[in-house]
DNA sequence: CACGTTCGACAACCACGTTTACTATTCCGT
DNA sequence: ACGGAATAGTAAACGTGGTTGTCGAACGTG
């Protein structure tokens, strides 16, 4: 049972990282709902961070989150439908449709990124600056996503 | 921007989390299949778990996973098509349907907790116990998954 | 014993992903 | 210049893992 501490419930290492994960994006989603985006689930700011400021196409976007280029399309619709994408045929090439943020996108994602900074503040608060960056170093070792490719400069993690 | 790696992508905790929960589960998931599991998803390791030795009823269960009573119900149904899991008449409360493991979801529970183990133990071979314990520490302390409640003793995690 | 609660089941629905198949367009070699 | 190959987007069927809402049967308590 590894090196369990007494004090608290001894889970192991998969539960801990997911429910590092869902604490994180449960509570960005709450502060996102809170600042009037409650249409924006939890996992779209990511989606929106790979279409990026120059805009992409169903493809690439699929590319970049690592999922089926008929799945980036879907997730695209969506977020169109709210509001936060745009979709509009490429001139220099007609089968392209290219994916742009609108100004709504841009401010669902400039806040999420915002709100992400503010709760990694509370992390170094709690365990101290030194911690969170061993955190995030070993996990960088142990768990580089190689789906989630992103080659665009980005607002949380590129 | 914190504090990122230059030499590895900057990936920020909330992604990095994921991935590392992906990490595992999908190096859990391809052992498994090689272990004669094939049908044996992900997730379904909690689920086996949160049934326990003593079985359980979809309601209880539903709770323990922090879901609701007919998505554990459908998981369940899923899991006794696969032959991990079986359910019969409580005698003693005839609304109630006791589900229980079968010796394959016994079989496949064990085997989960060994590959954890193992992966587990890699982690430790690269990052060095002391860098691994206070990672799990430090996700105790940030994030206690107040969903998944484990009353039962468990093999990996409660 | 009647009434409120609990349990499991059923149905409809949604989010998010897959595979397979198809159309339209562009690219490229002969 | 043209025909085949590659590429972009779309569509349909399906799987998984969730949600609500409803309902009947069984329980337990005043």
């Amino acid at each position: 049972m590894a090196t369990a501490d007494a004090a608290r419930p001894g889970f192991q290492l998969p539960l801990l990282l997911l429910a590092g994960f869902r604490t994180l994006i449960d509570d960005l989603h709450a502060e996102l709902t809170r600042q009037g985006h409650p249409e924006l689930r939890p996992l779209h700011g990511f989606v929106l961070q790979a279409v990026g400021a120059d805009g992409t196409t169903a493809t690439e976007l699929g590319q970049r989150l690592g999922i089926s280029k008929q799945a980036a399309g879907k997730t695209v619709d969506r977020l169109i439908a709210v509001g936060y994408l745009d979709r509009v045929d490429d001139p220099r090439d007609a089968r392209r449709r290219l994916i742009t943020m609108t100004p709504r996108g841009v401010d669902g994602l400039r806040r999420s990124a915002e709100i992400f900074d503010r709760l990694r503040e509370r992390w170094v608060e709690a365990l101290g600056p030194e911690r969170v960056d061993a955190l995030e170093d070993d996990l960088r070792t142990m768990a580089a996503p190689n789906w989630f490719r992103l080659d665009v400069p980005g607002w949380f993690g590129g």
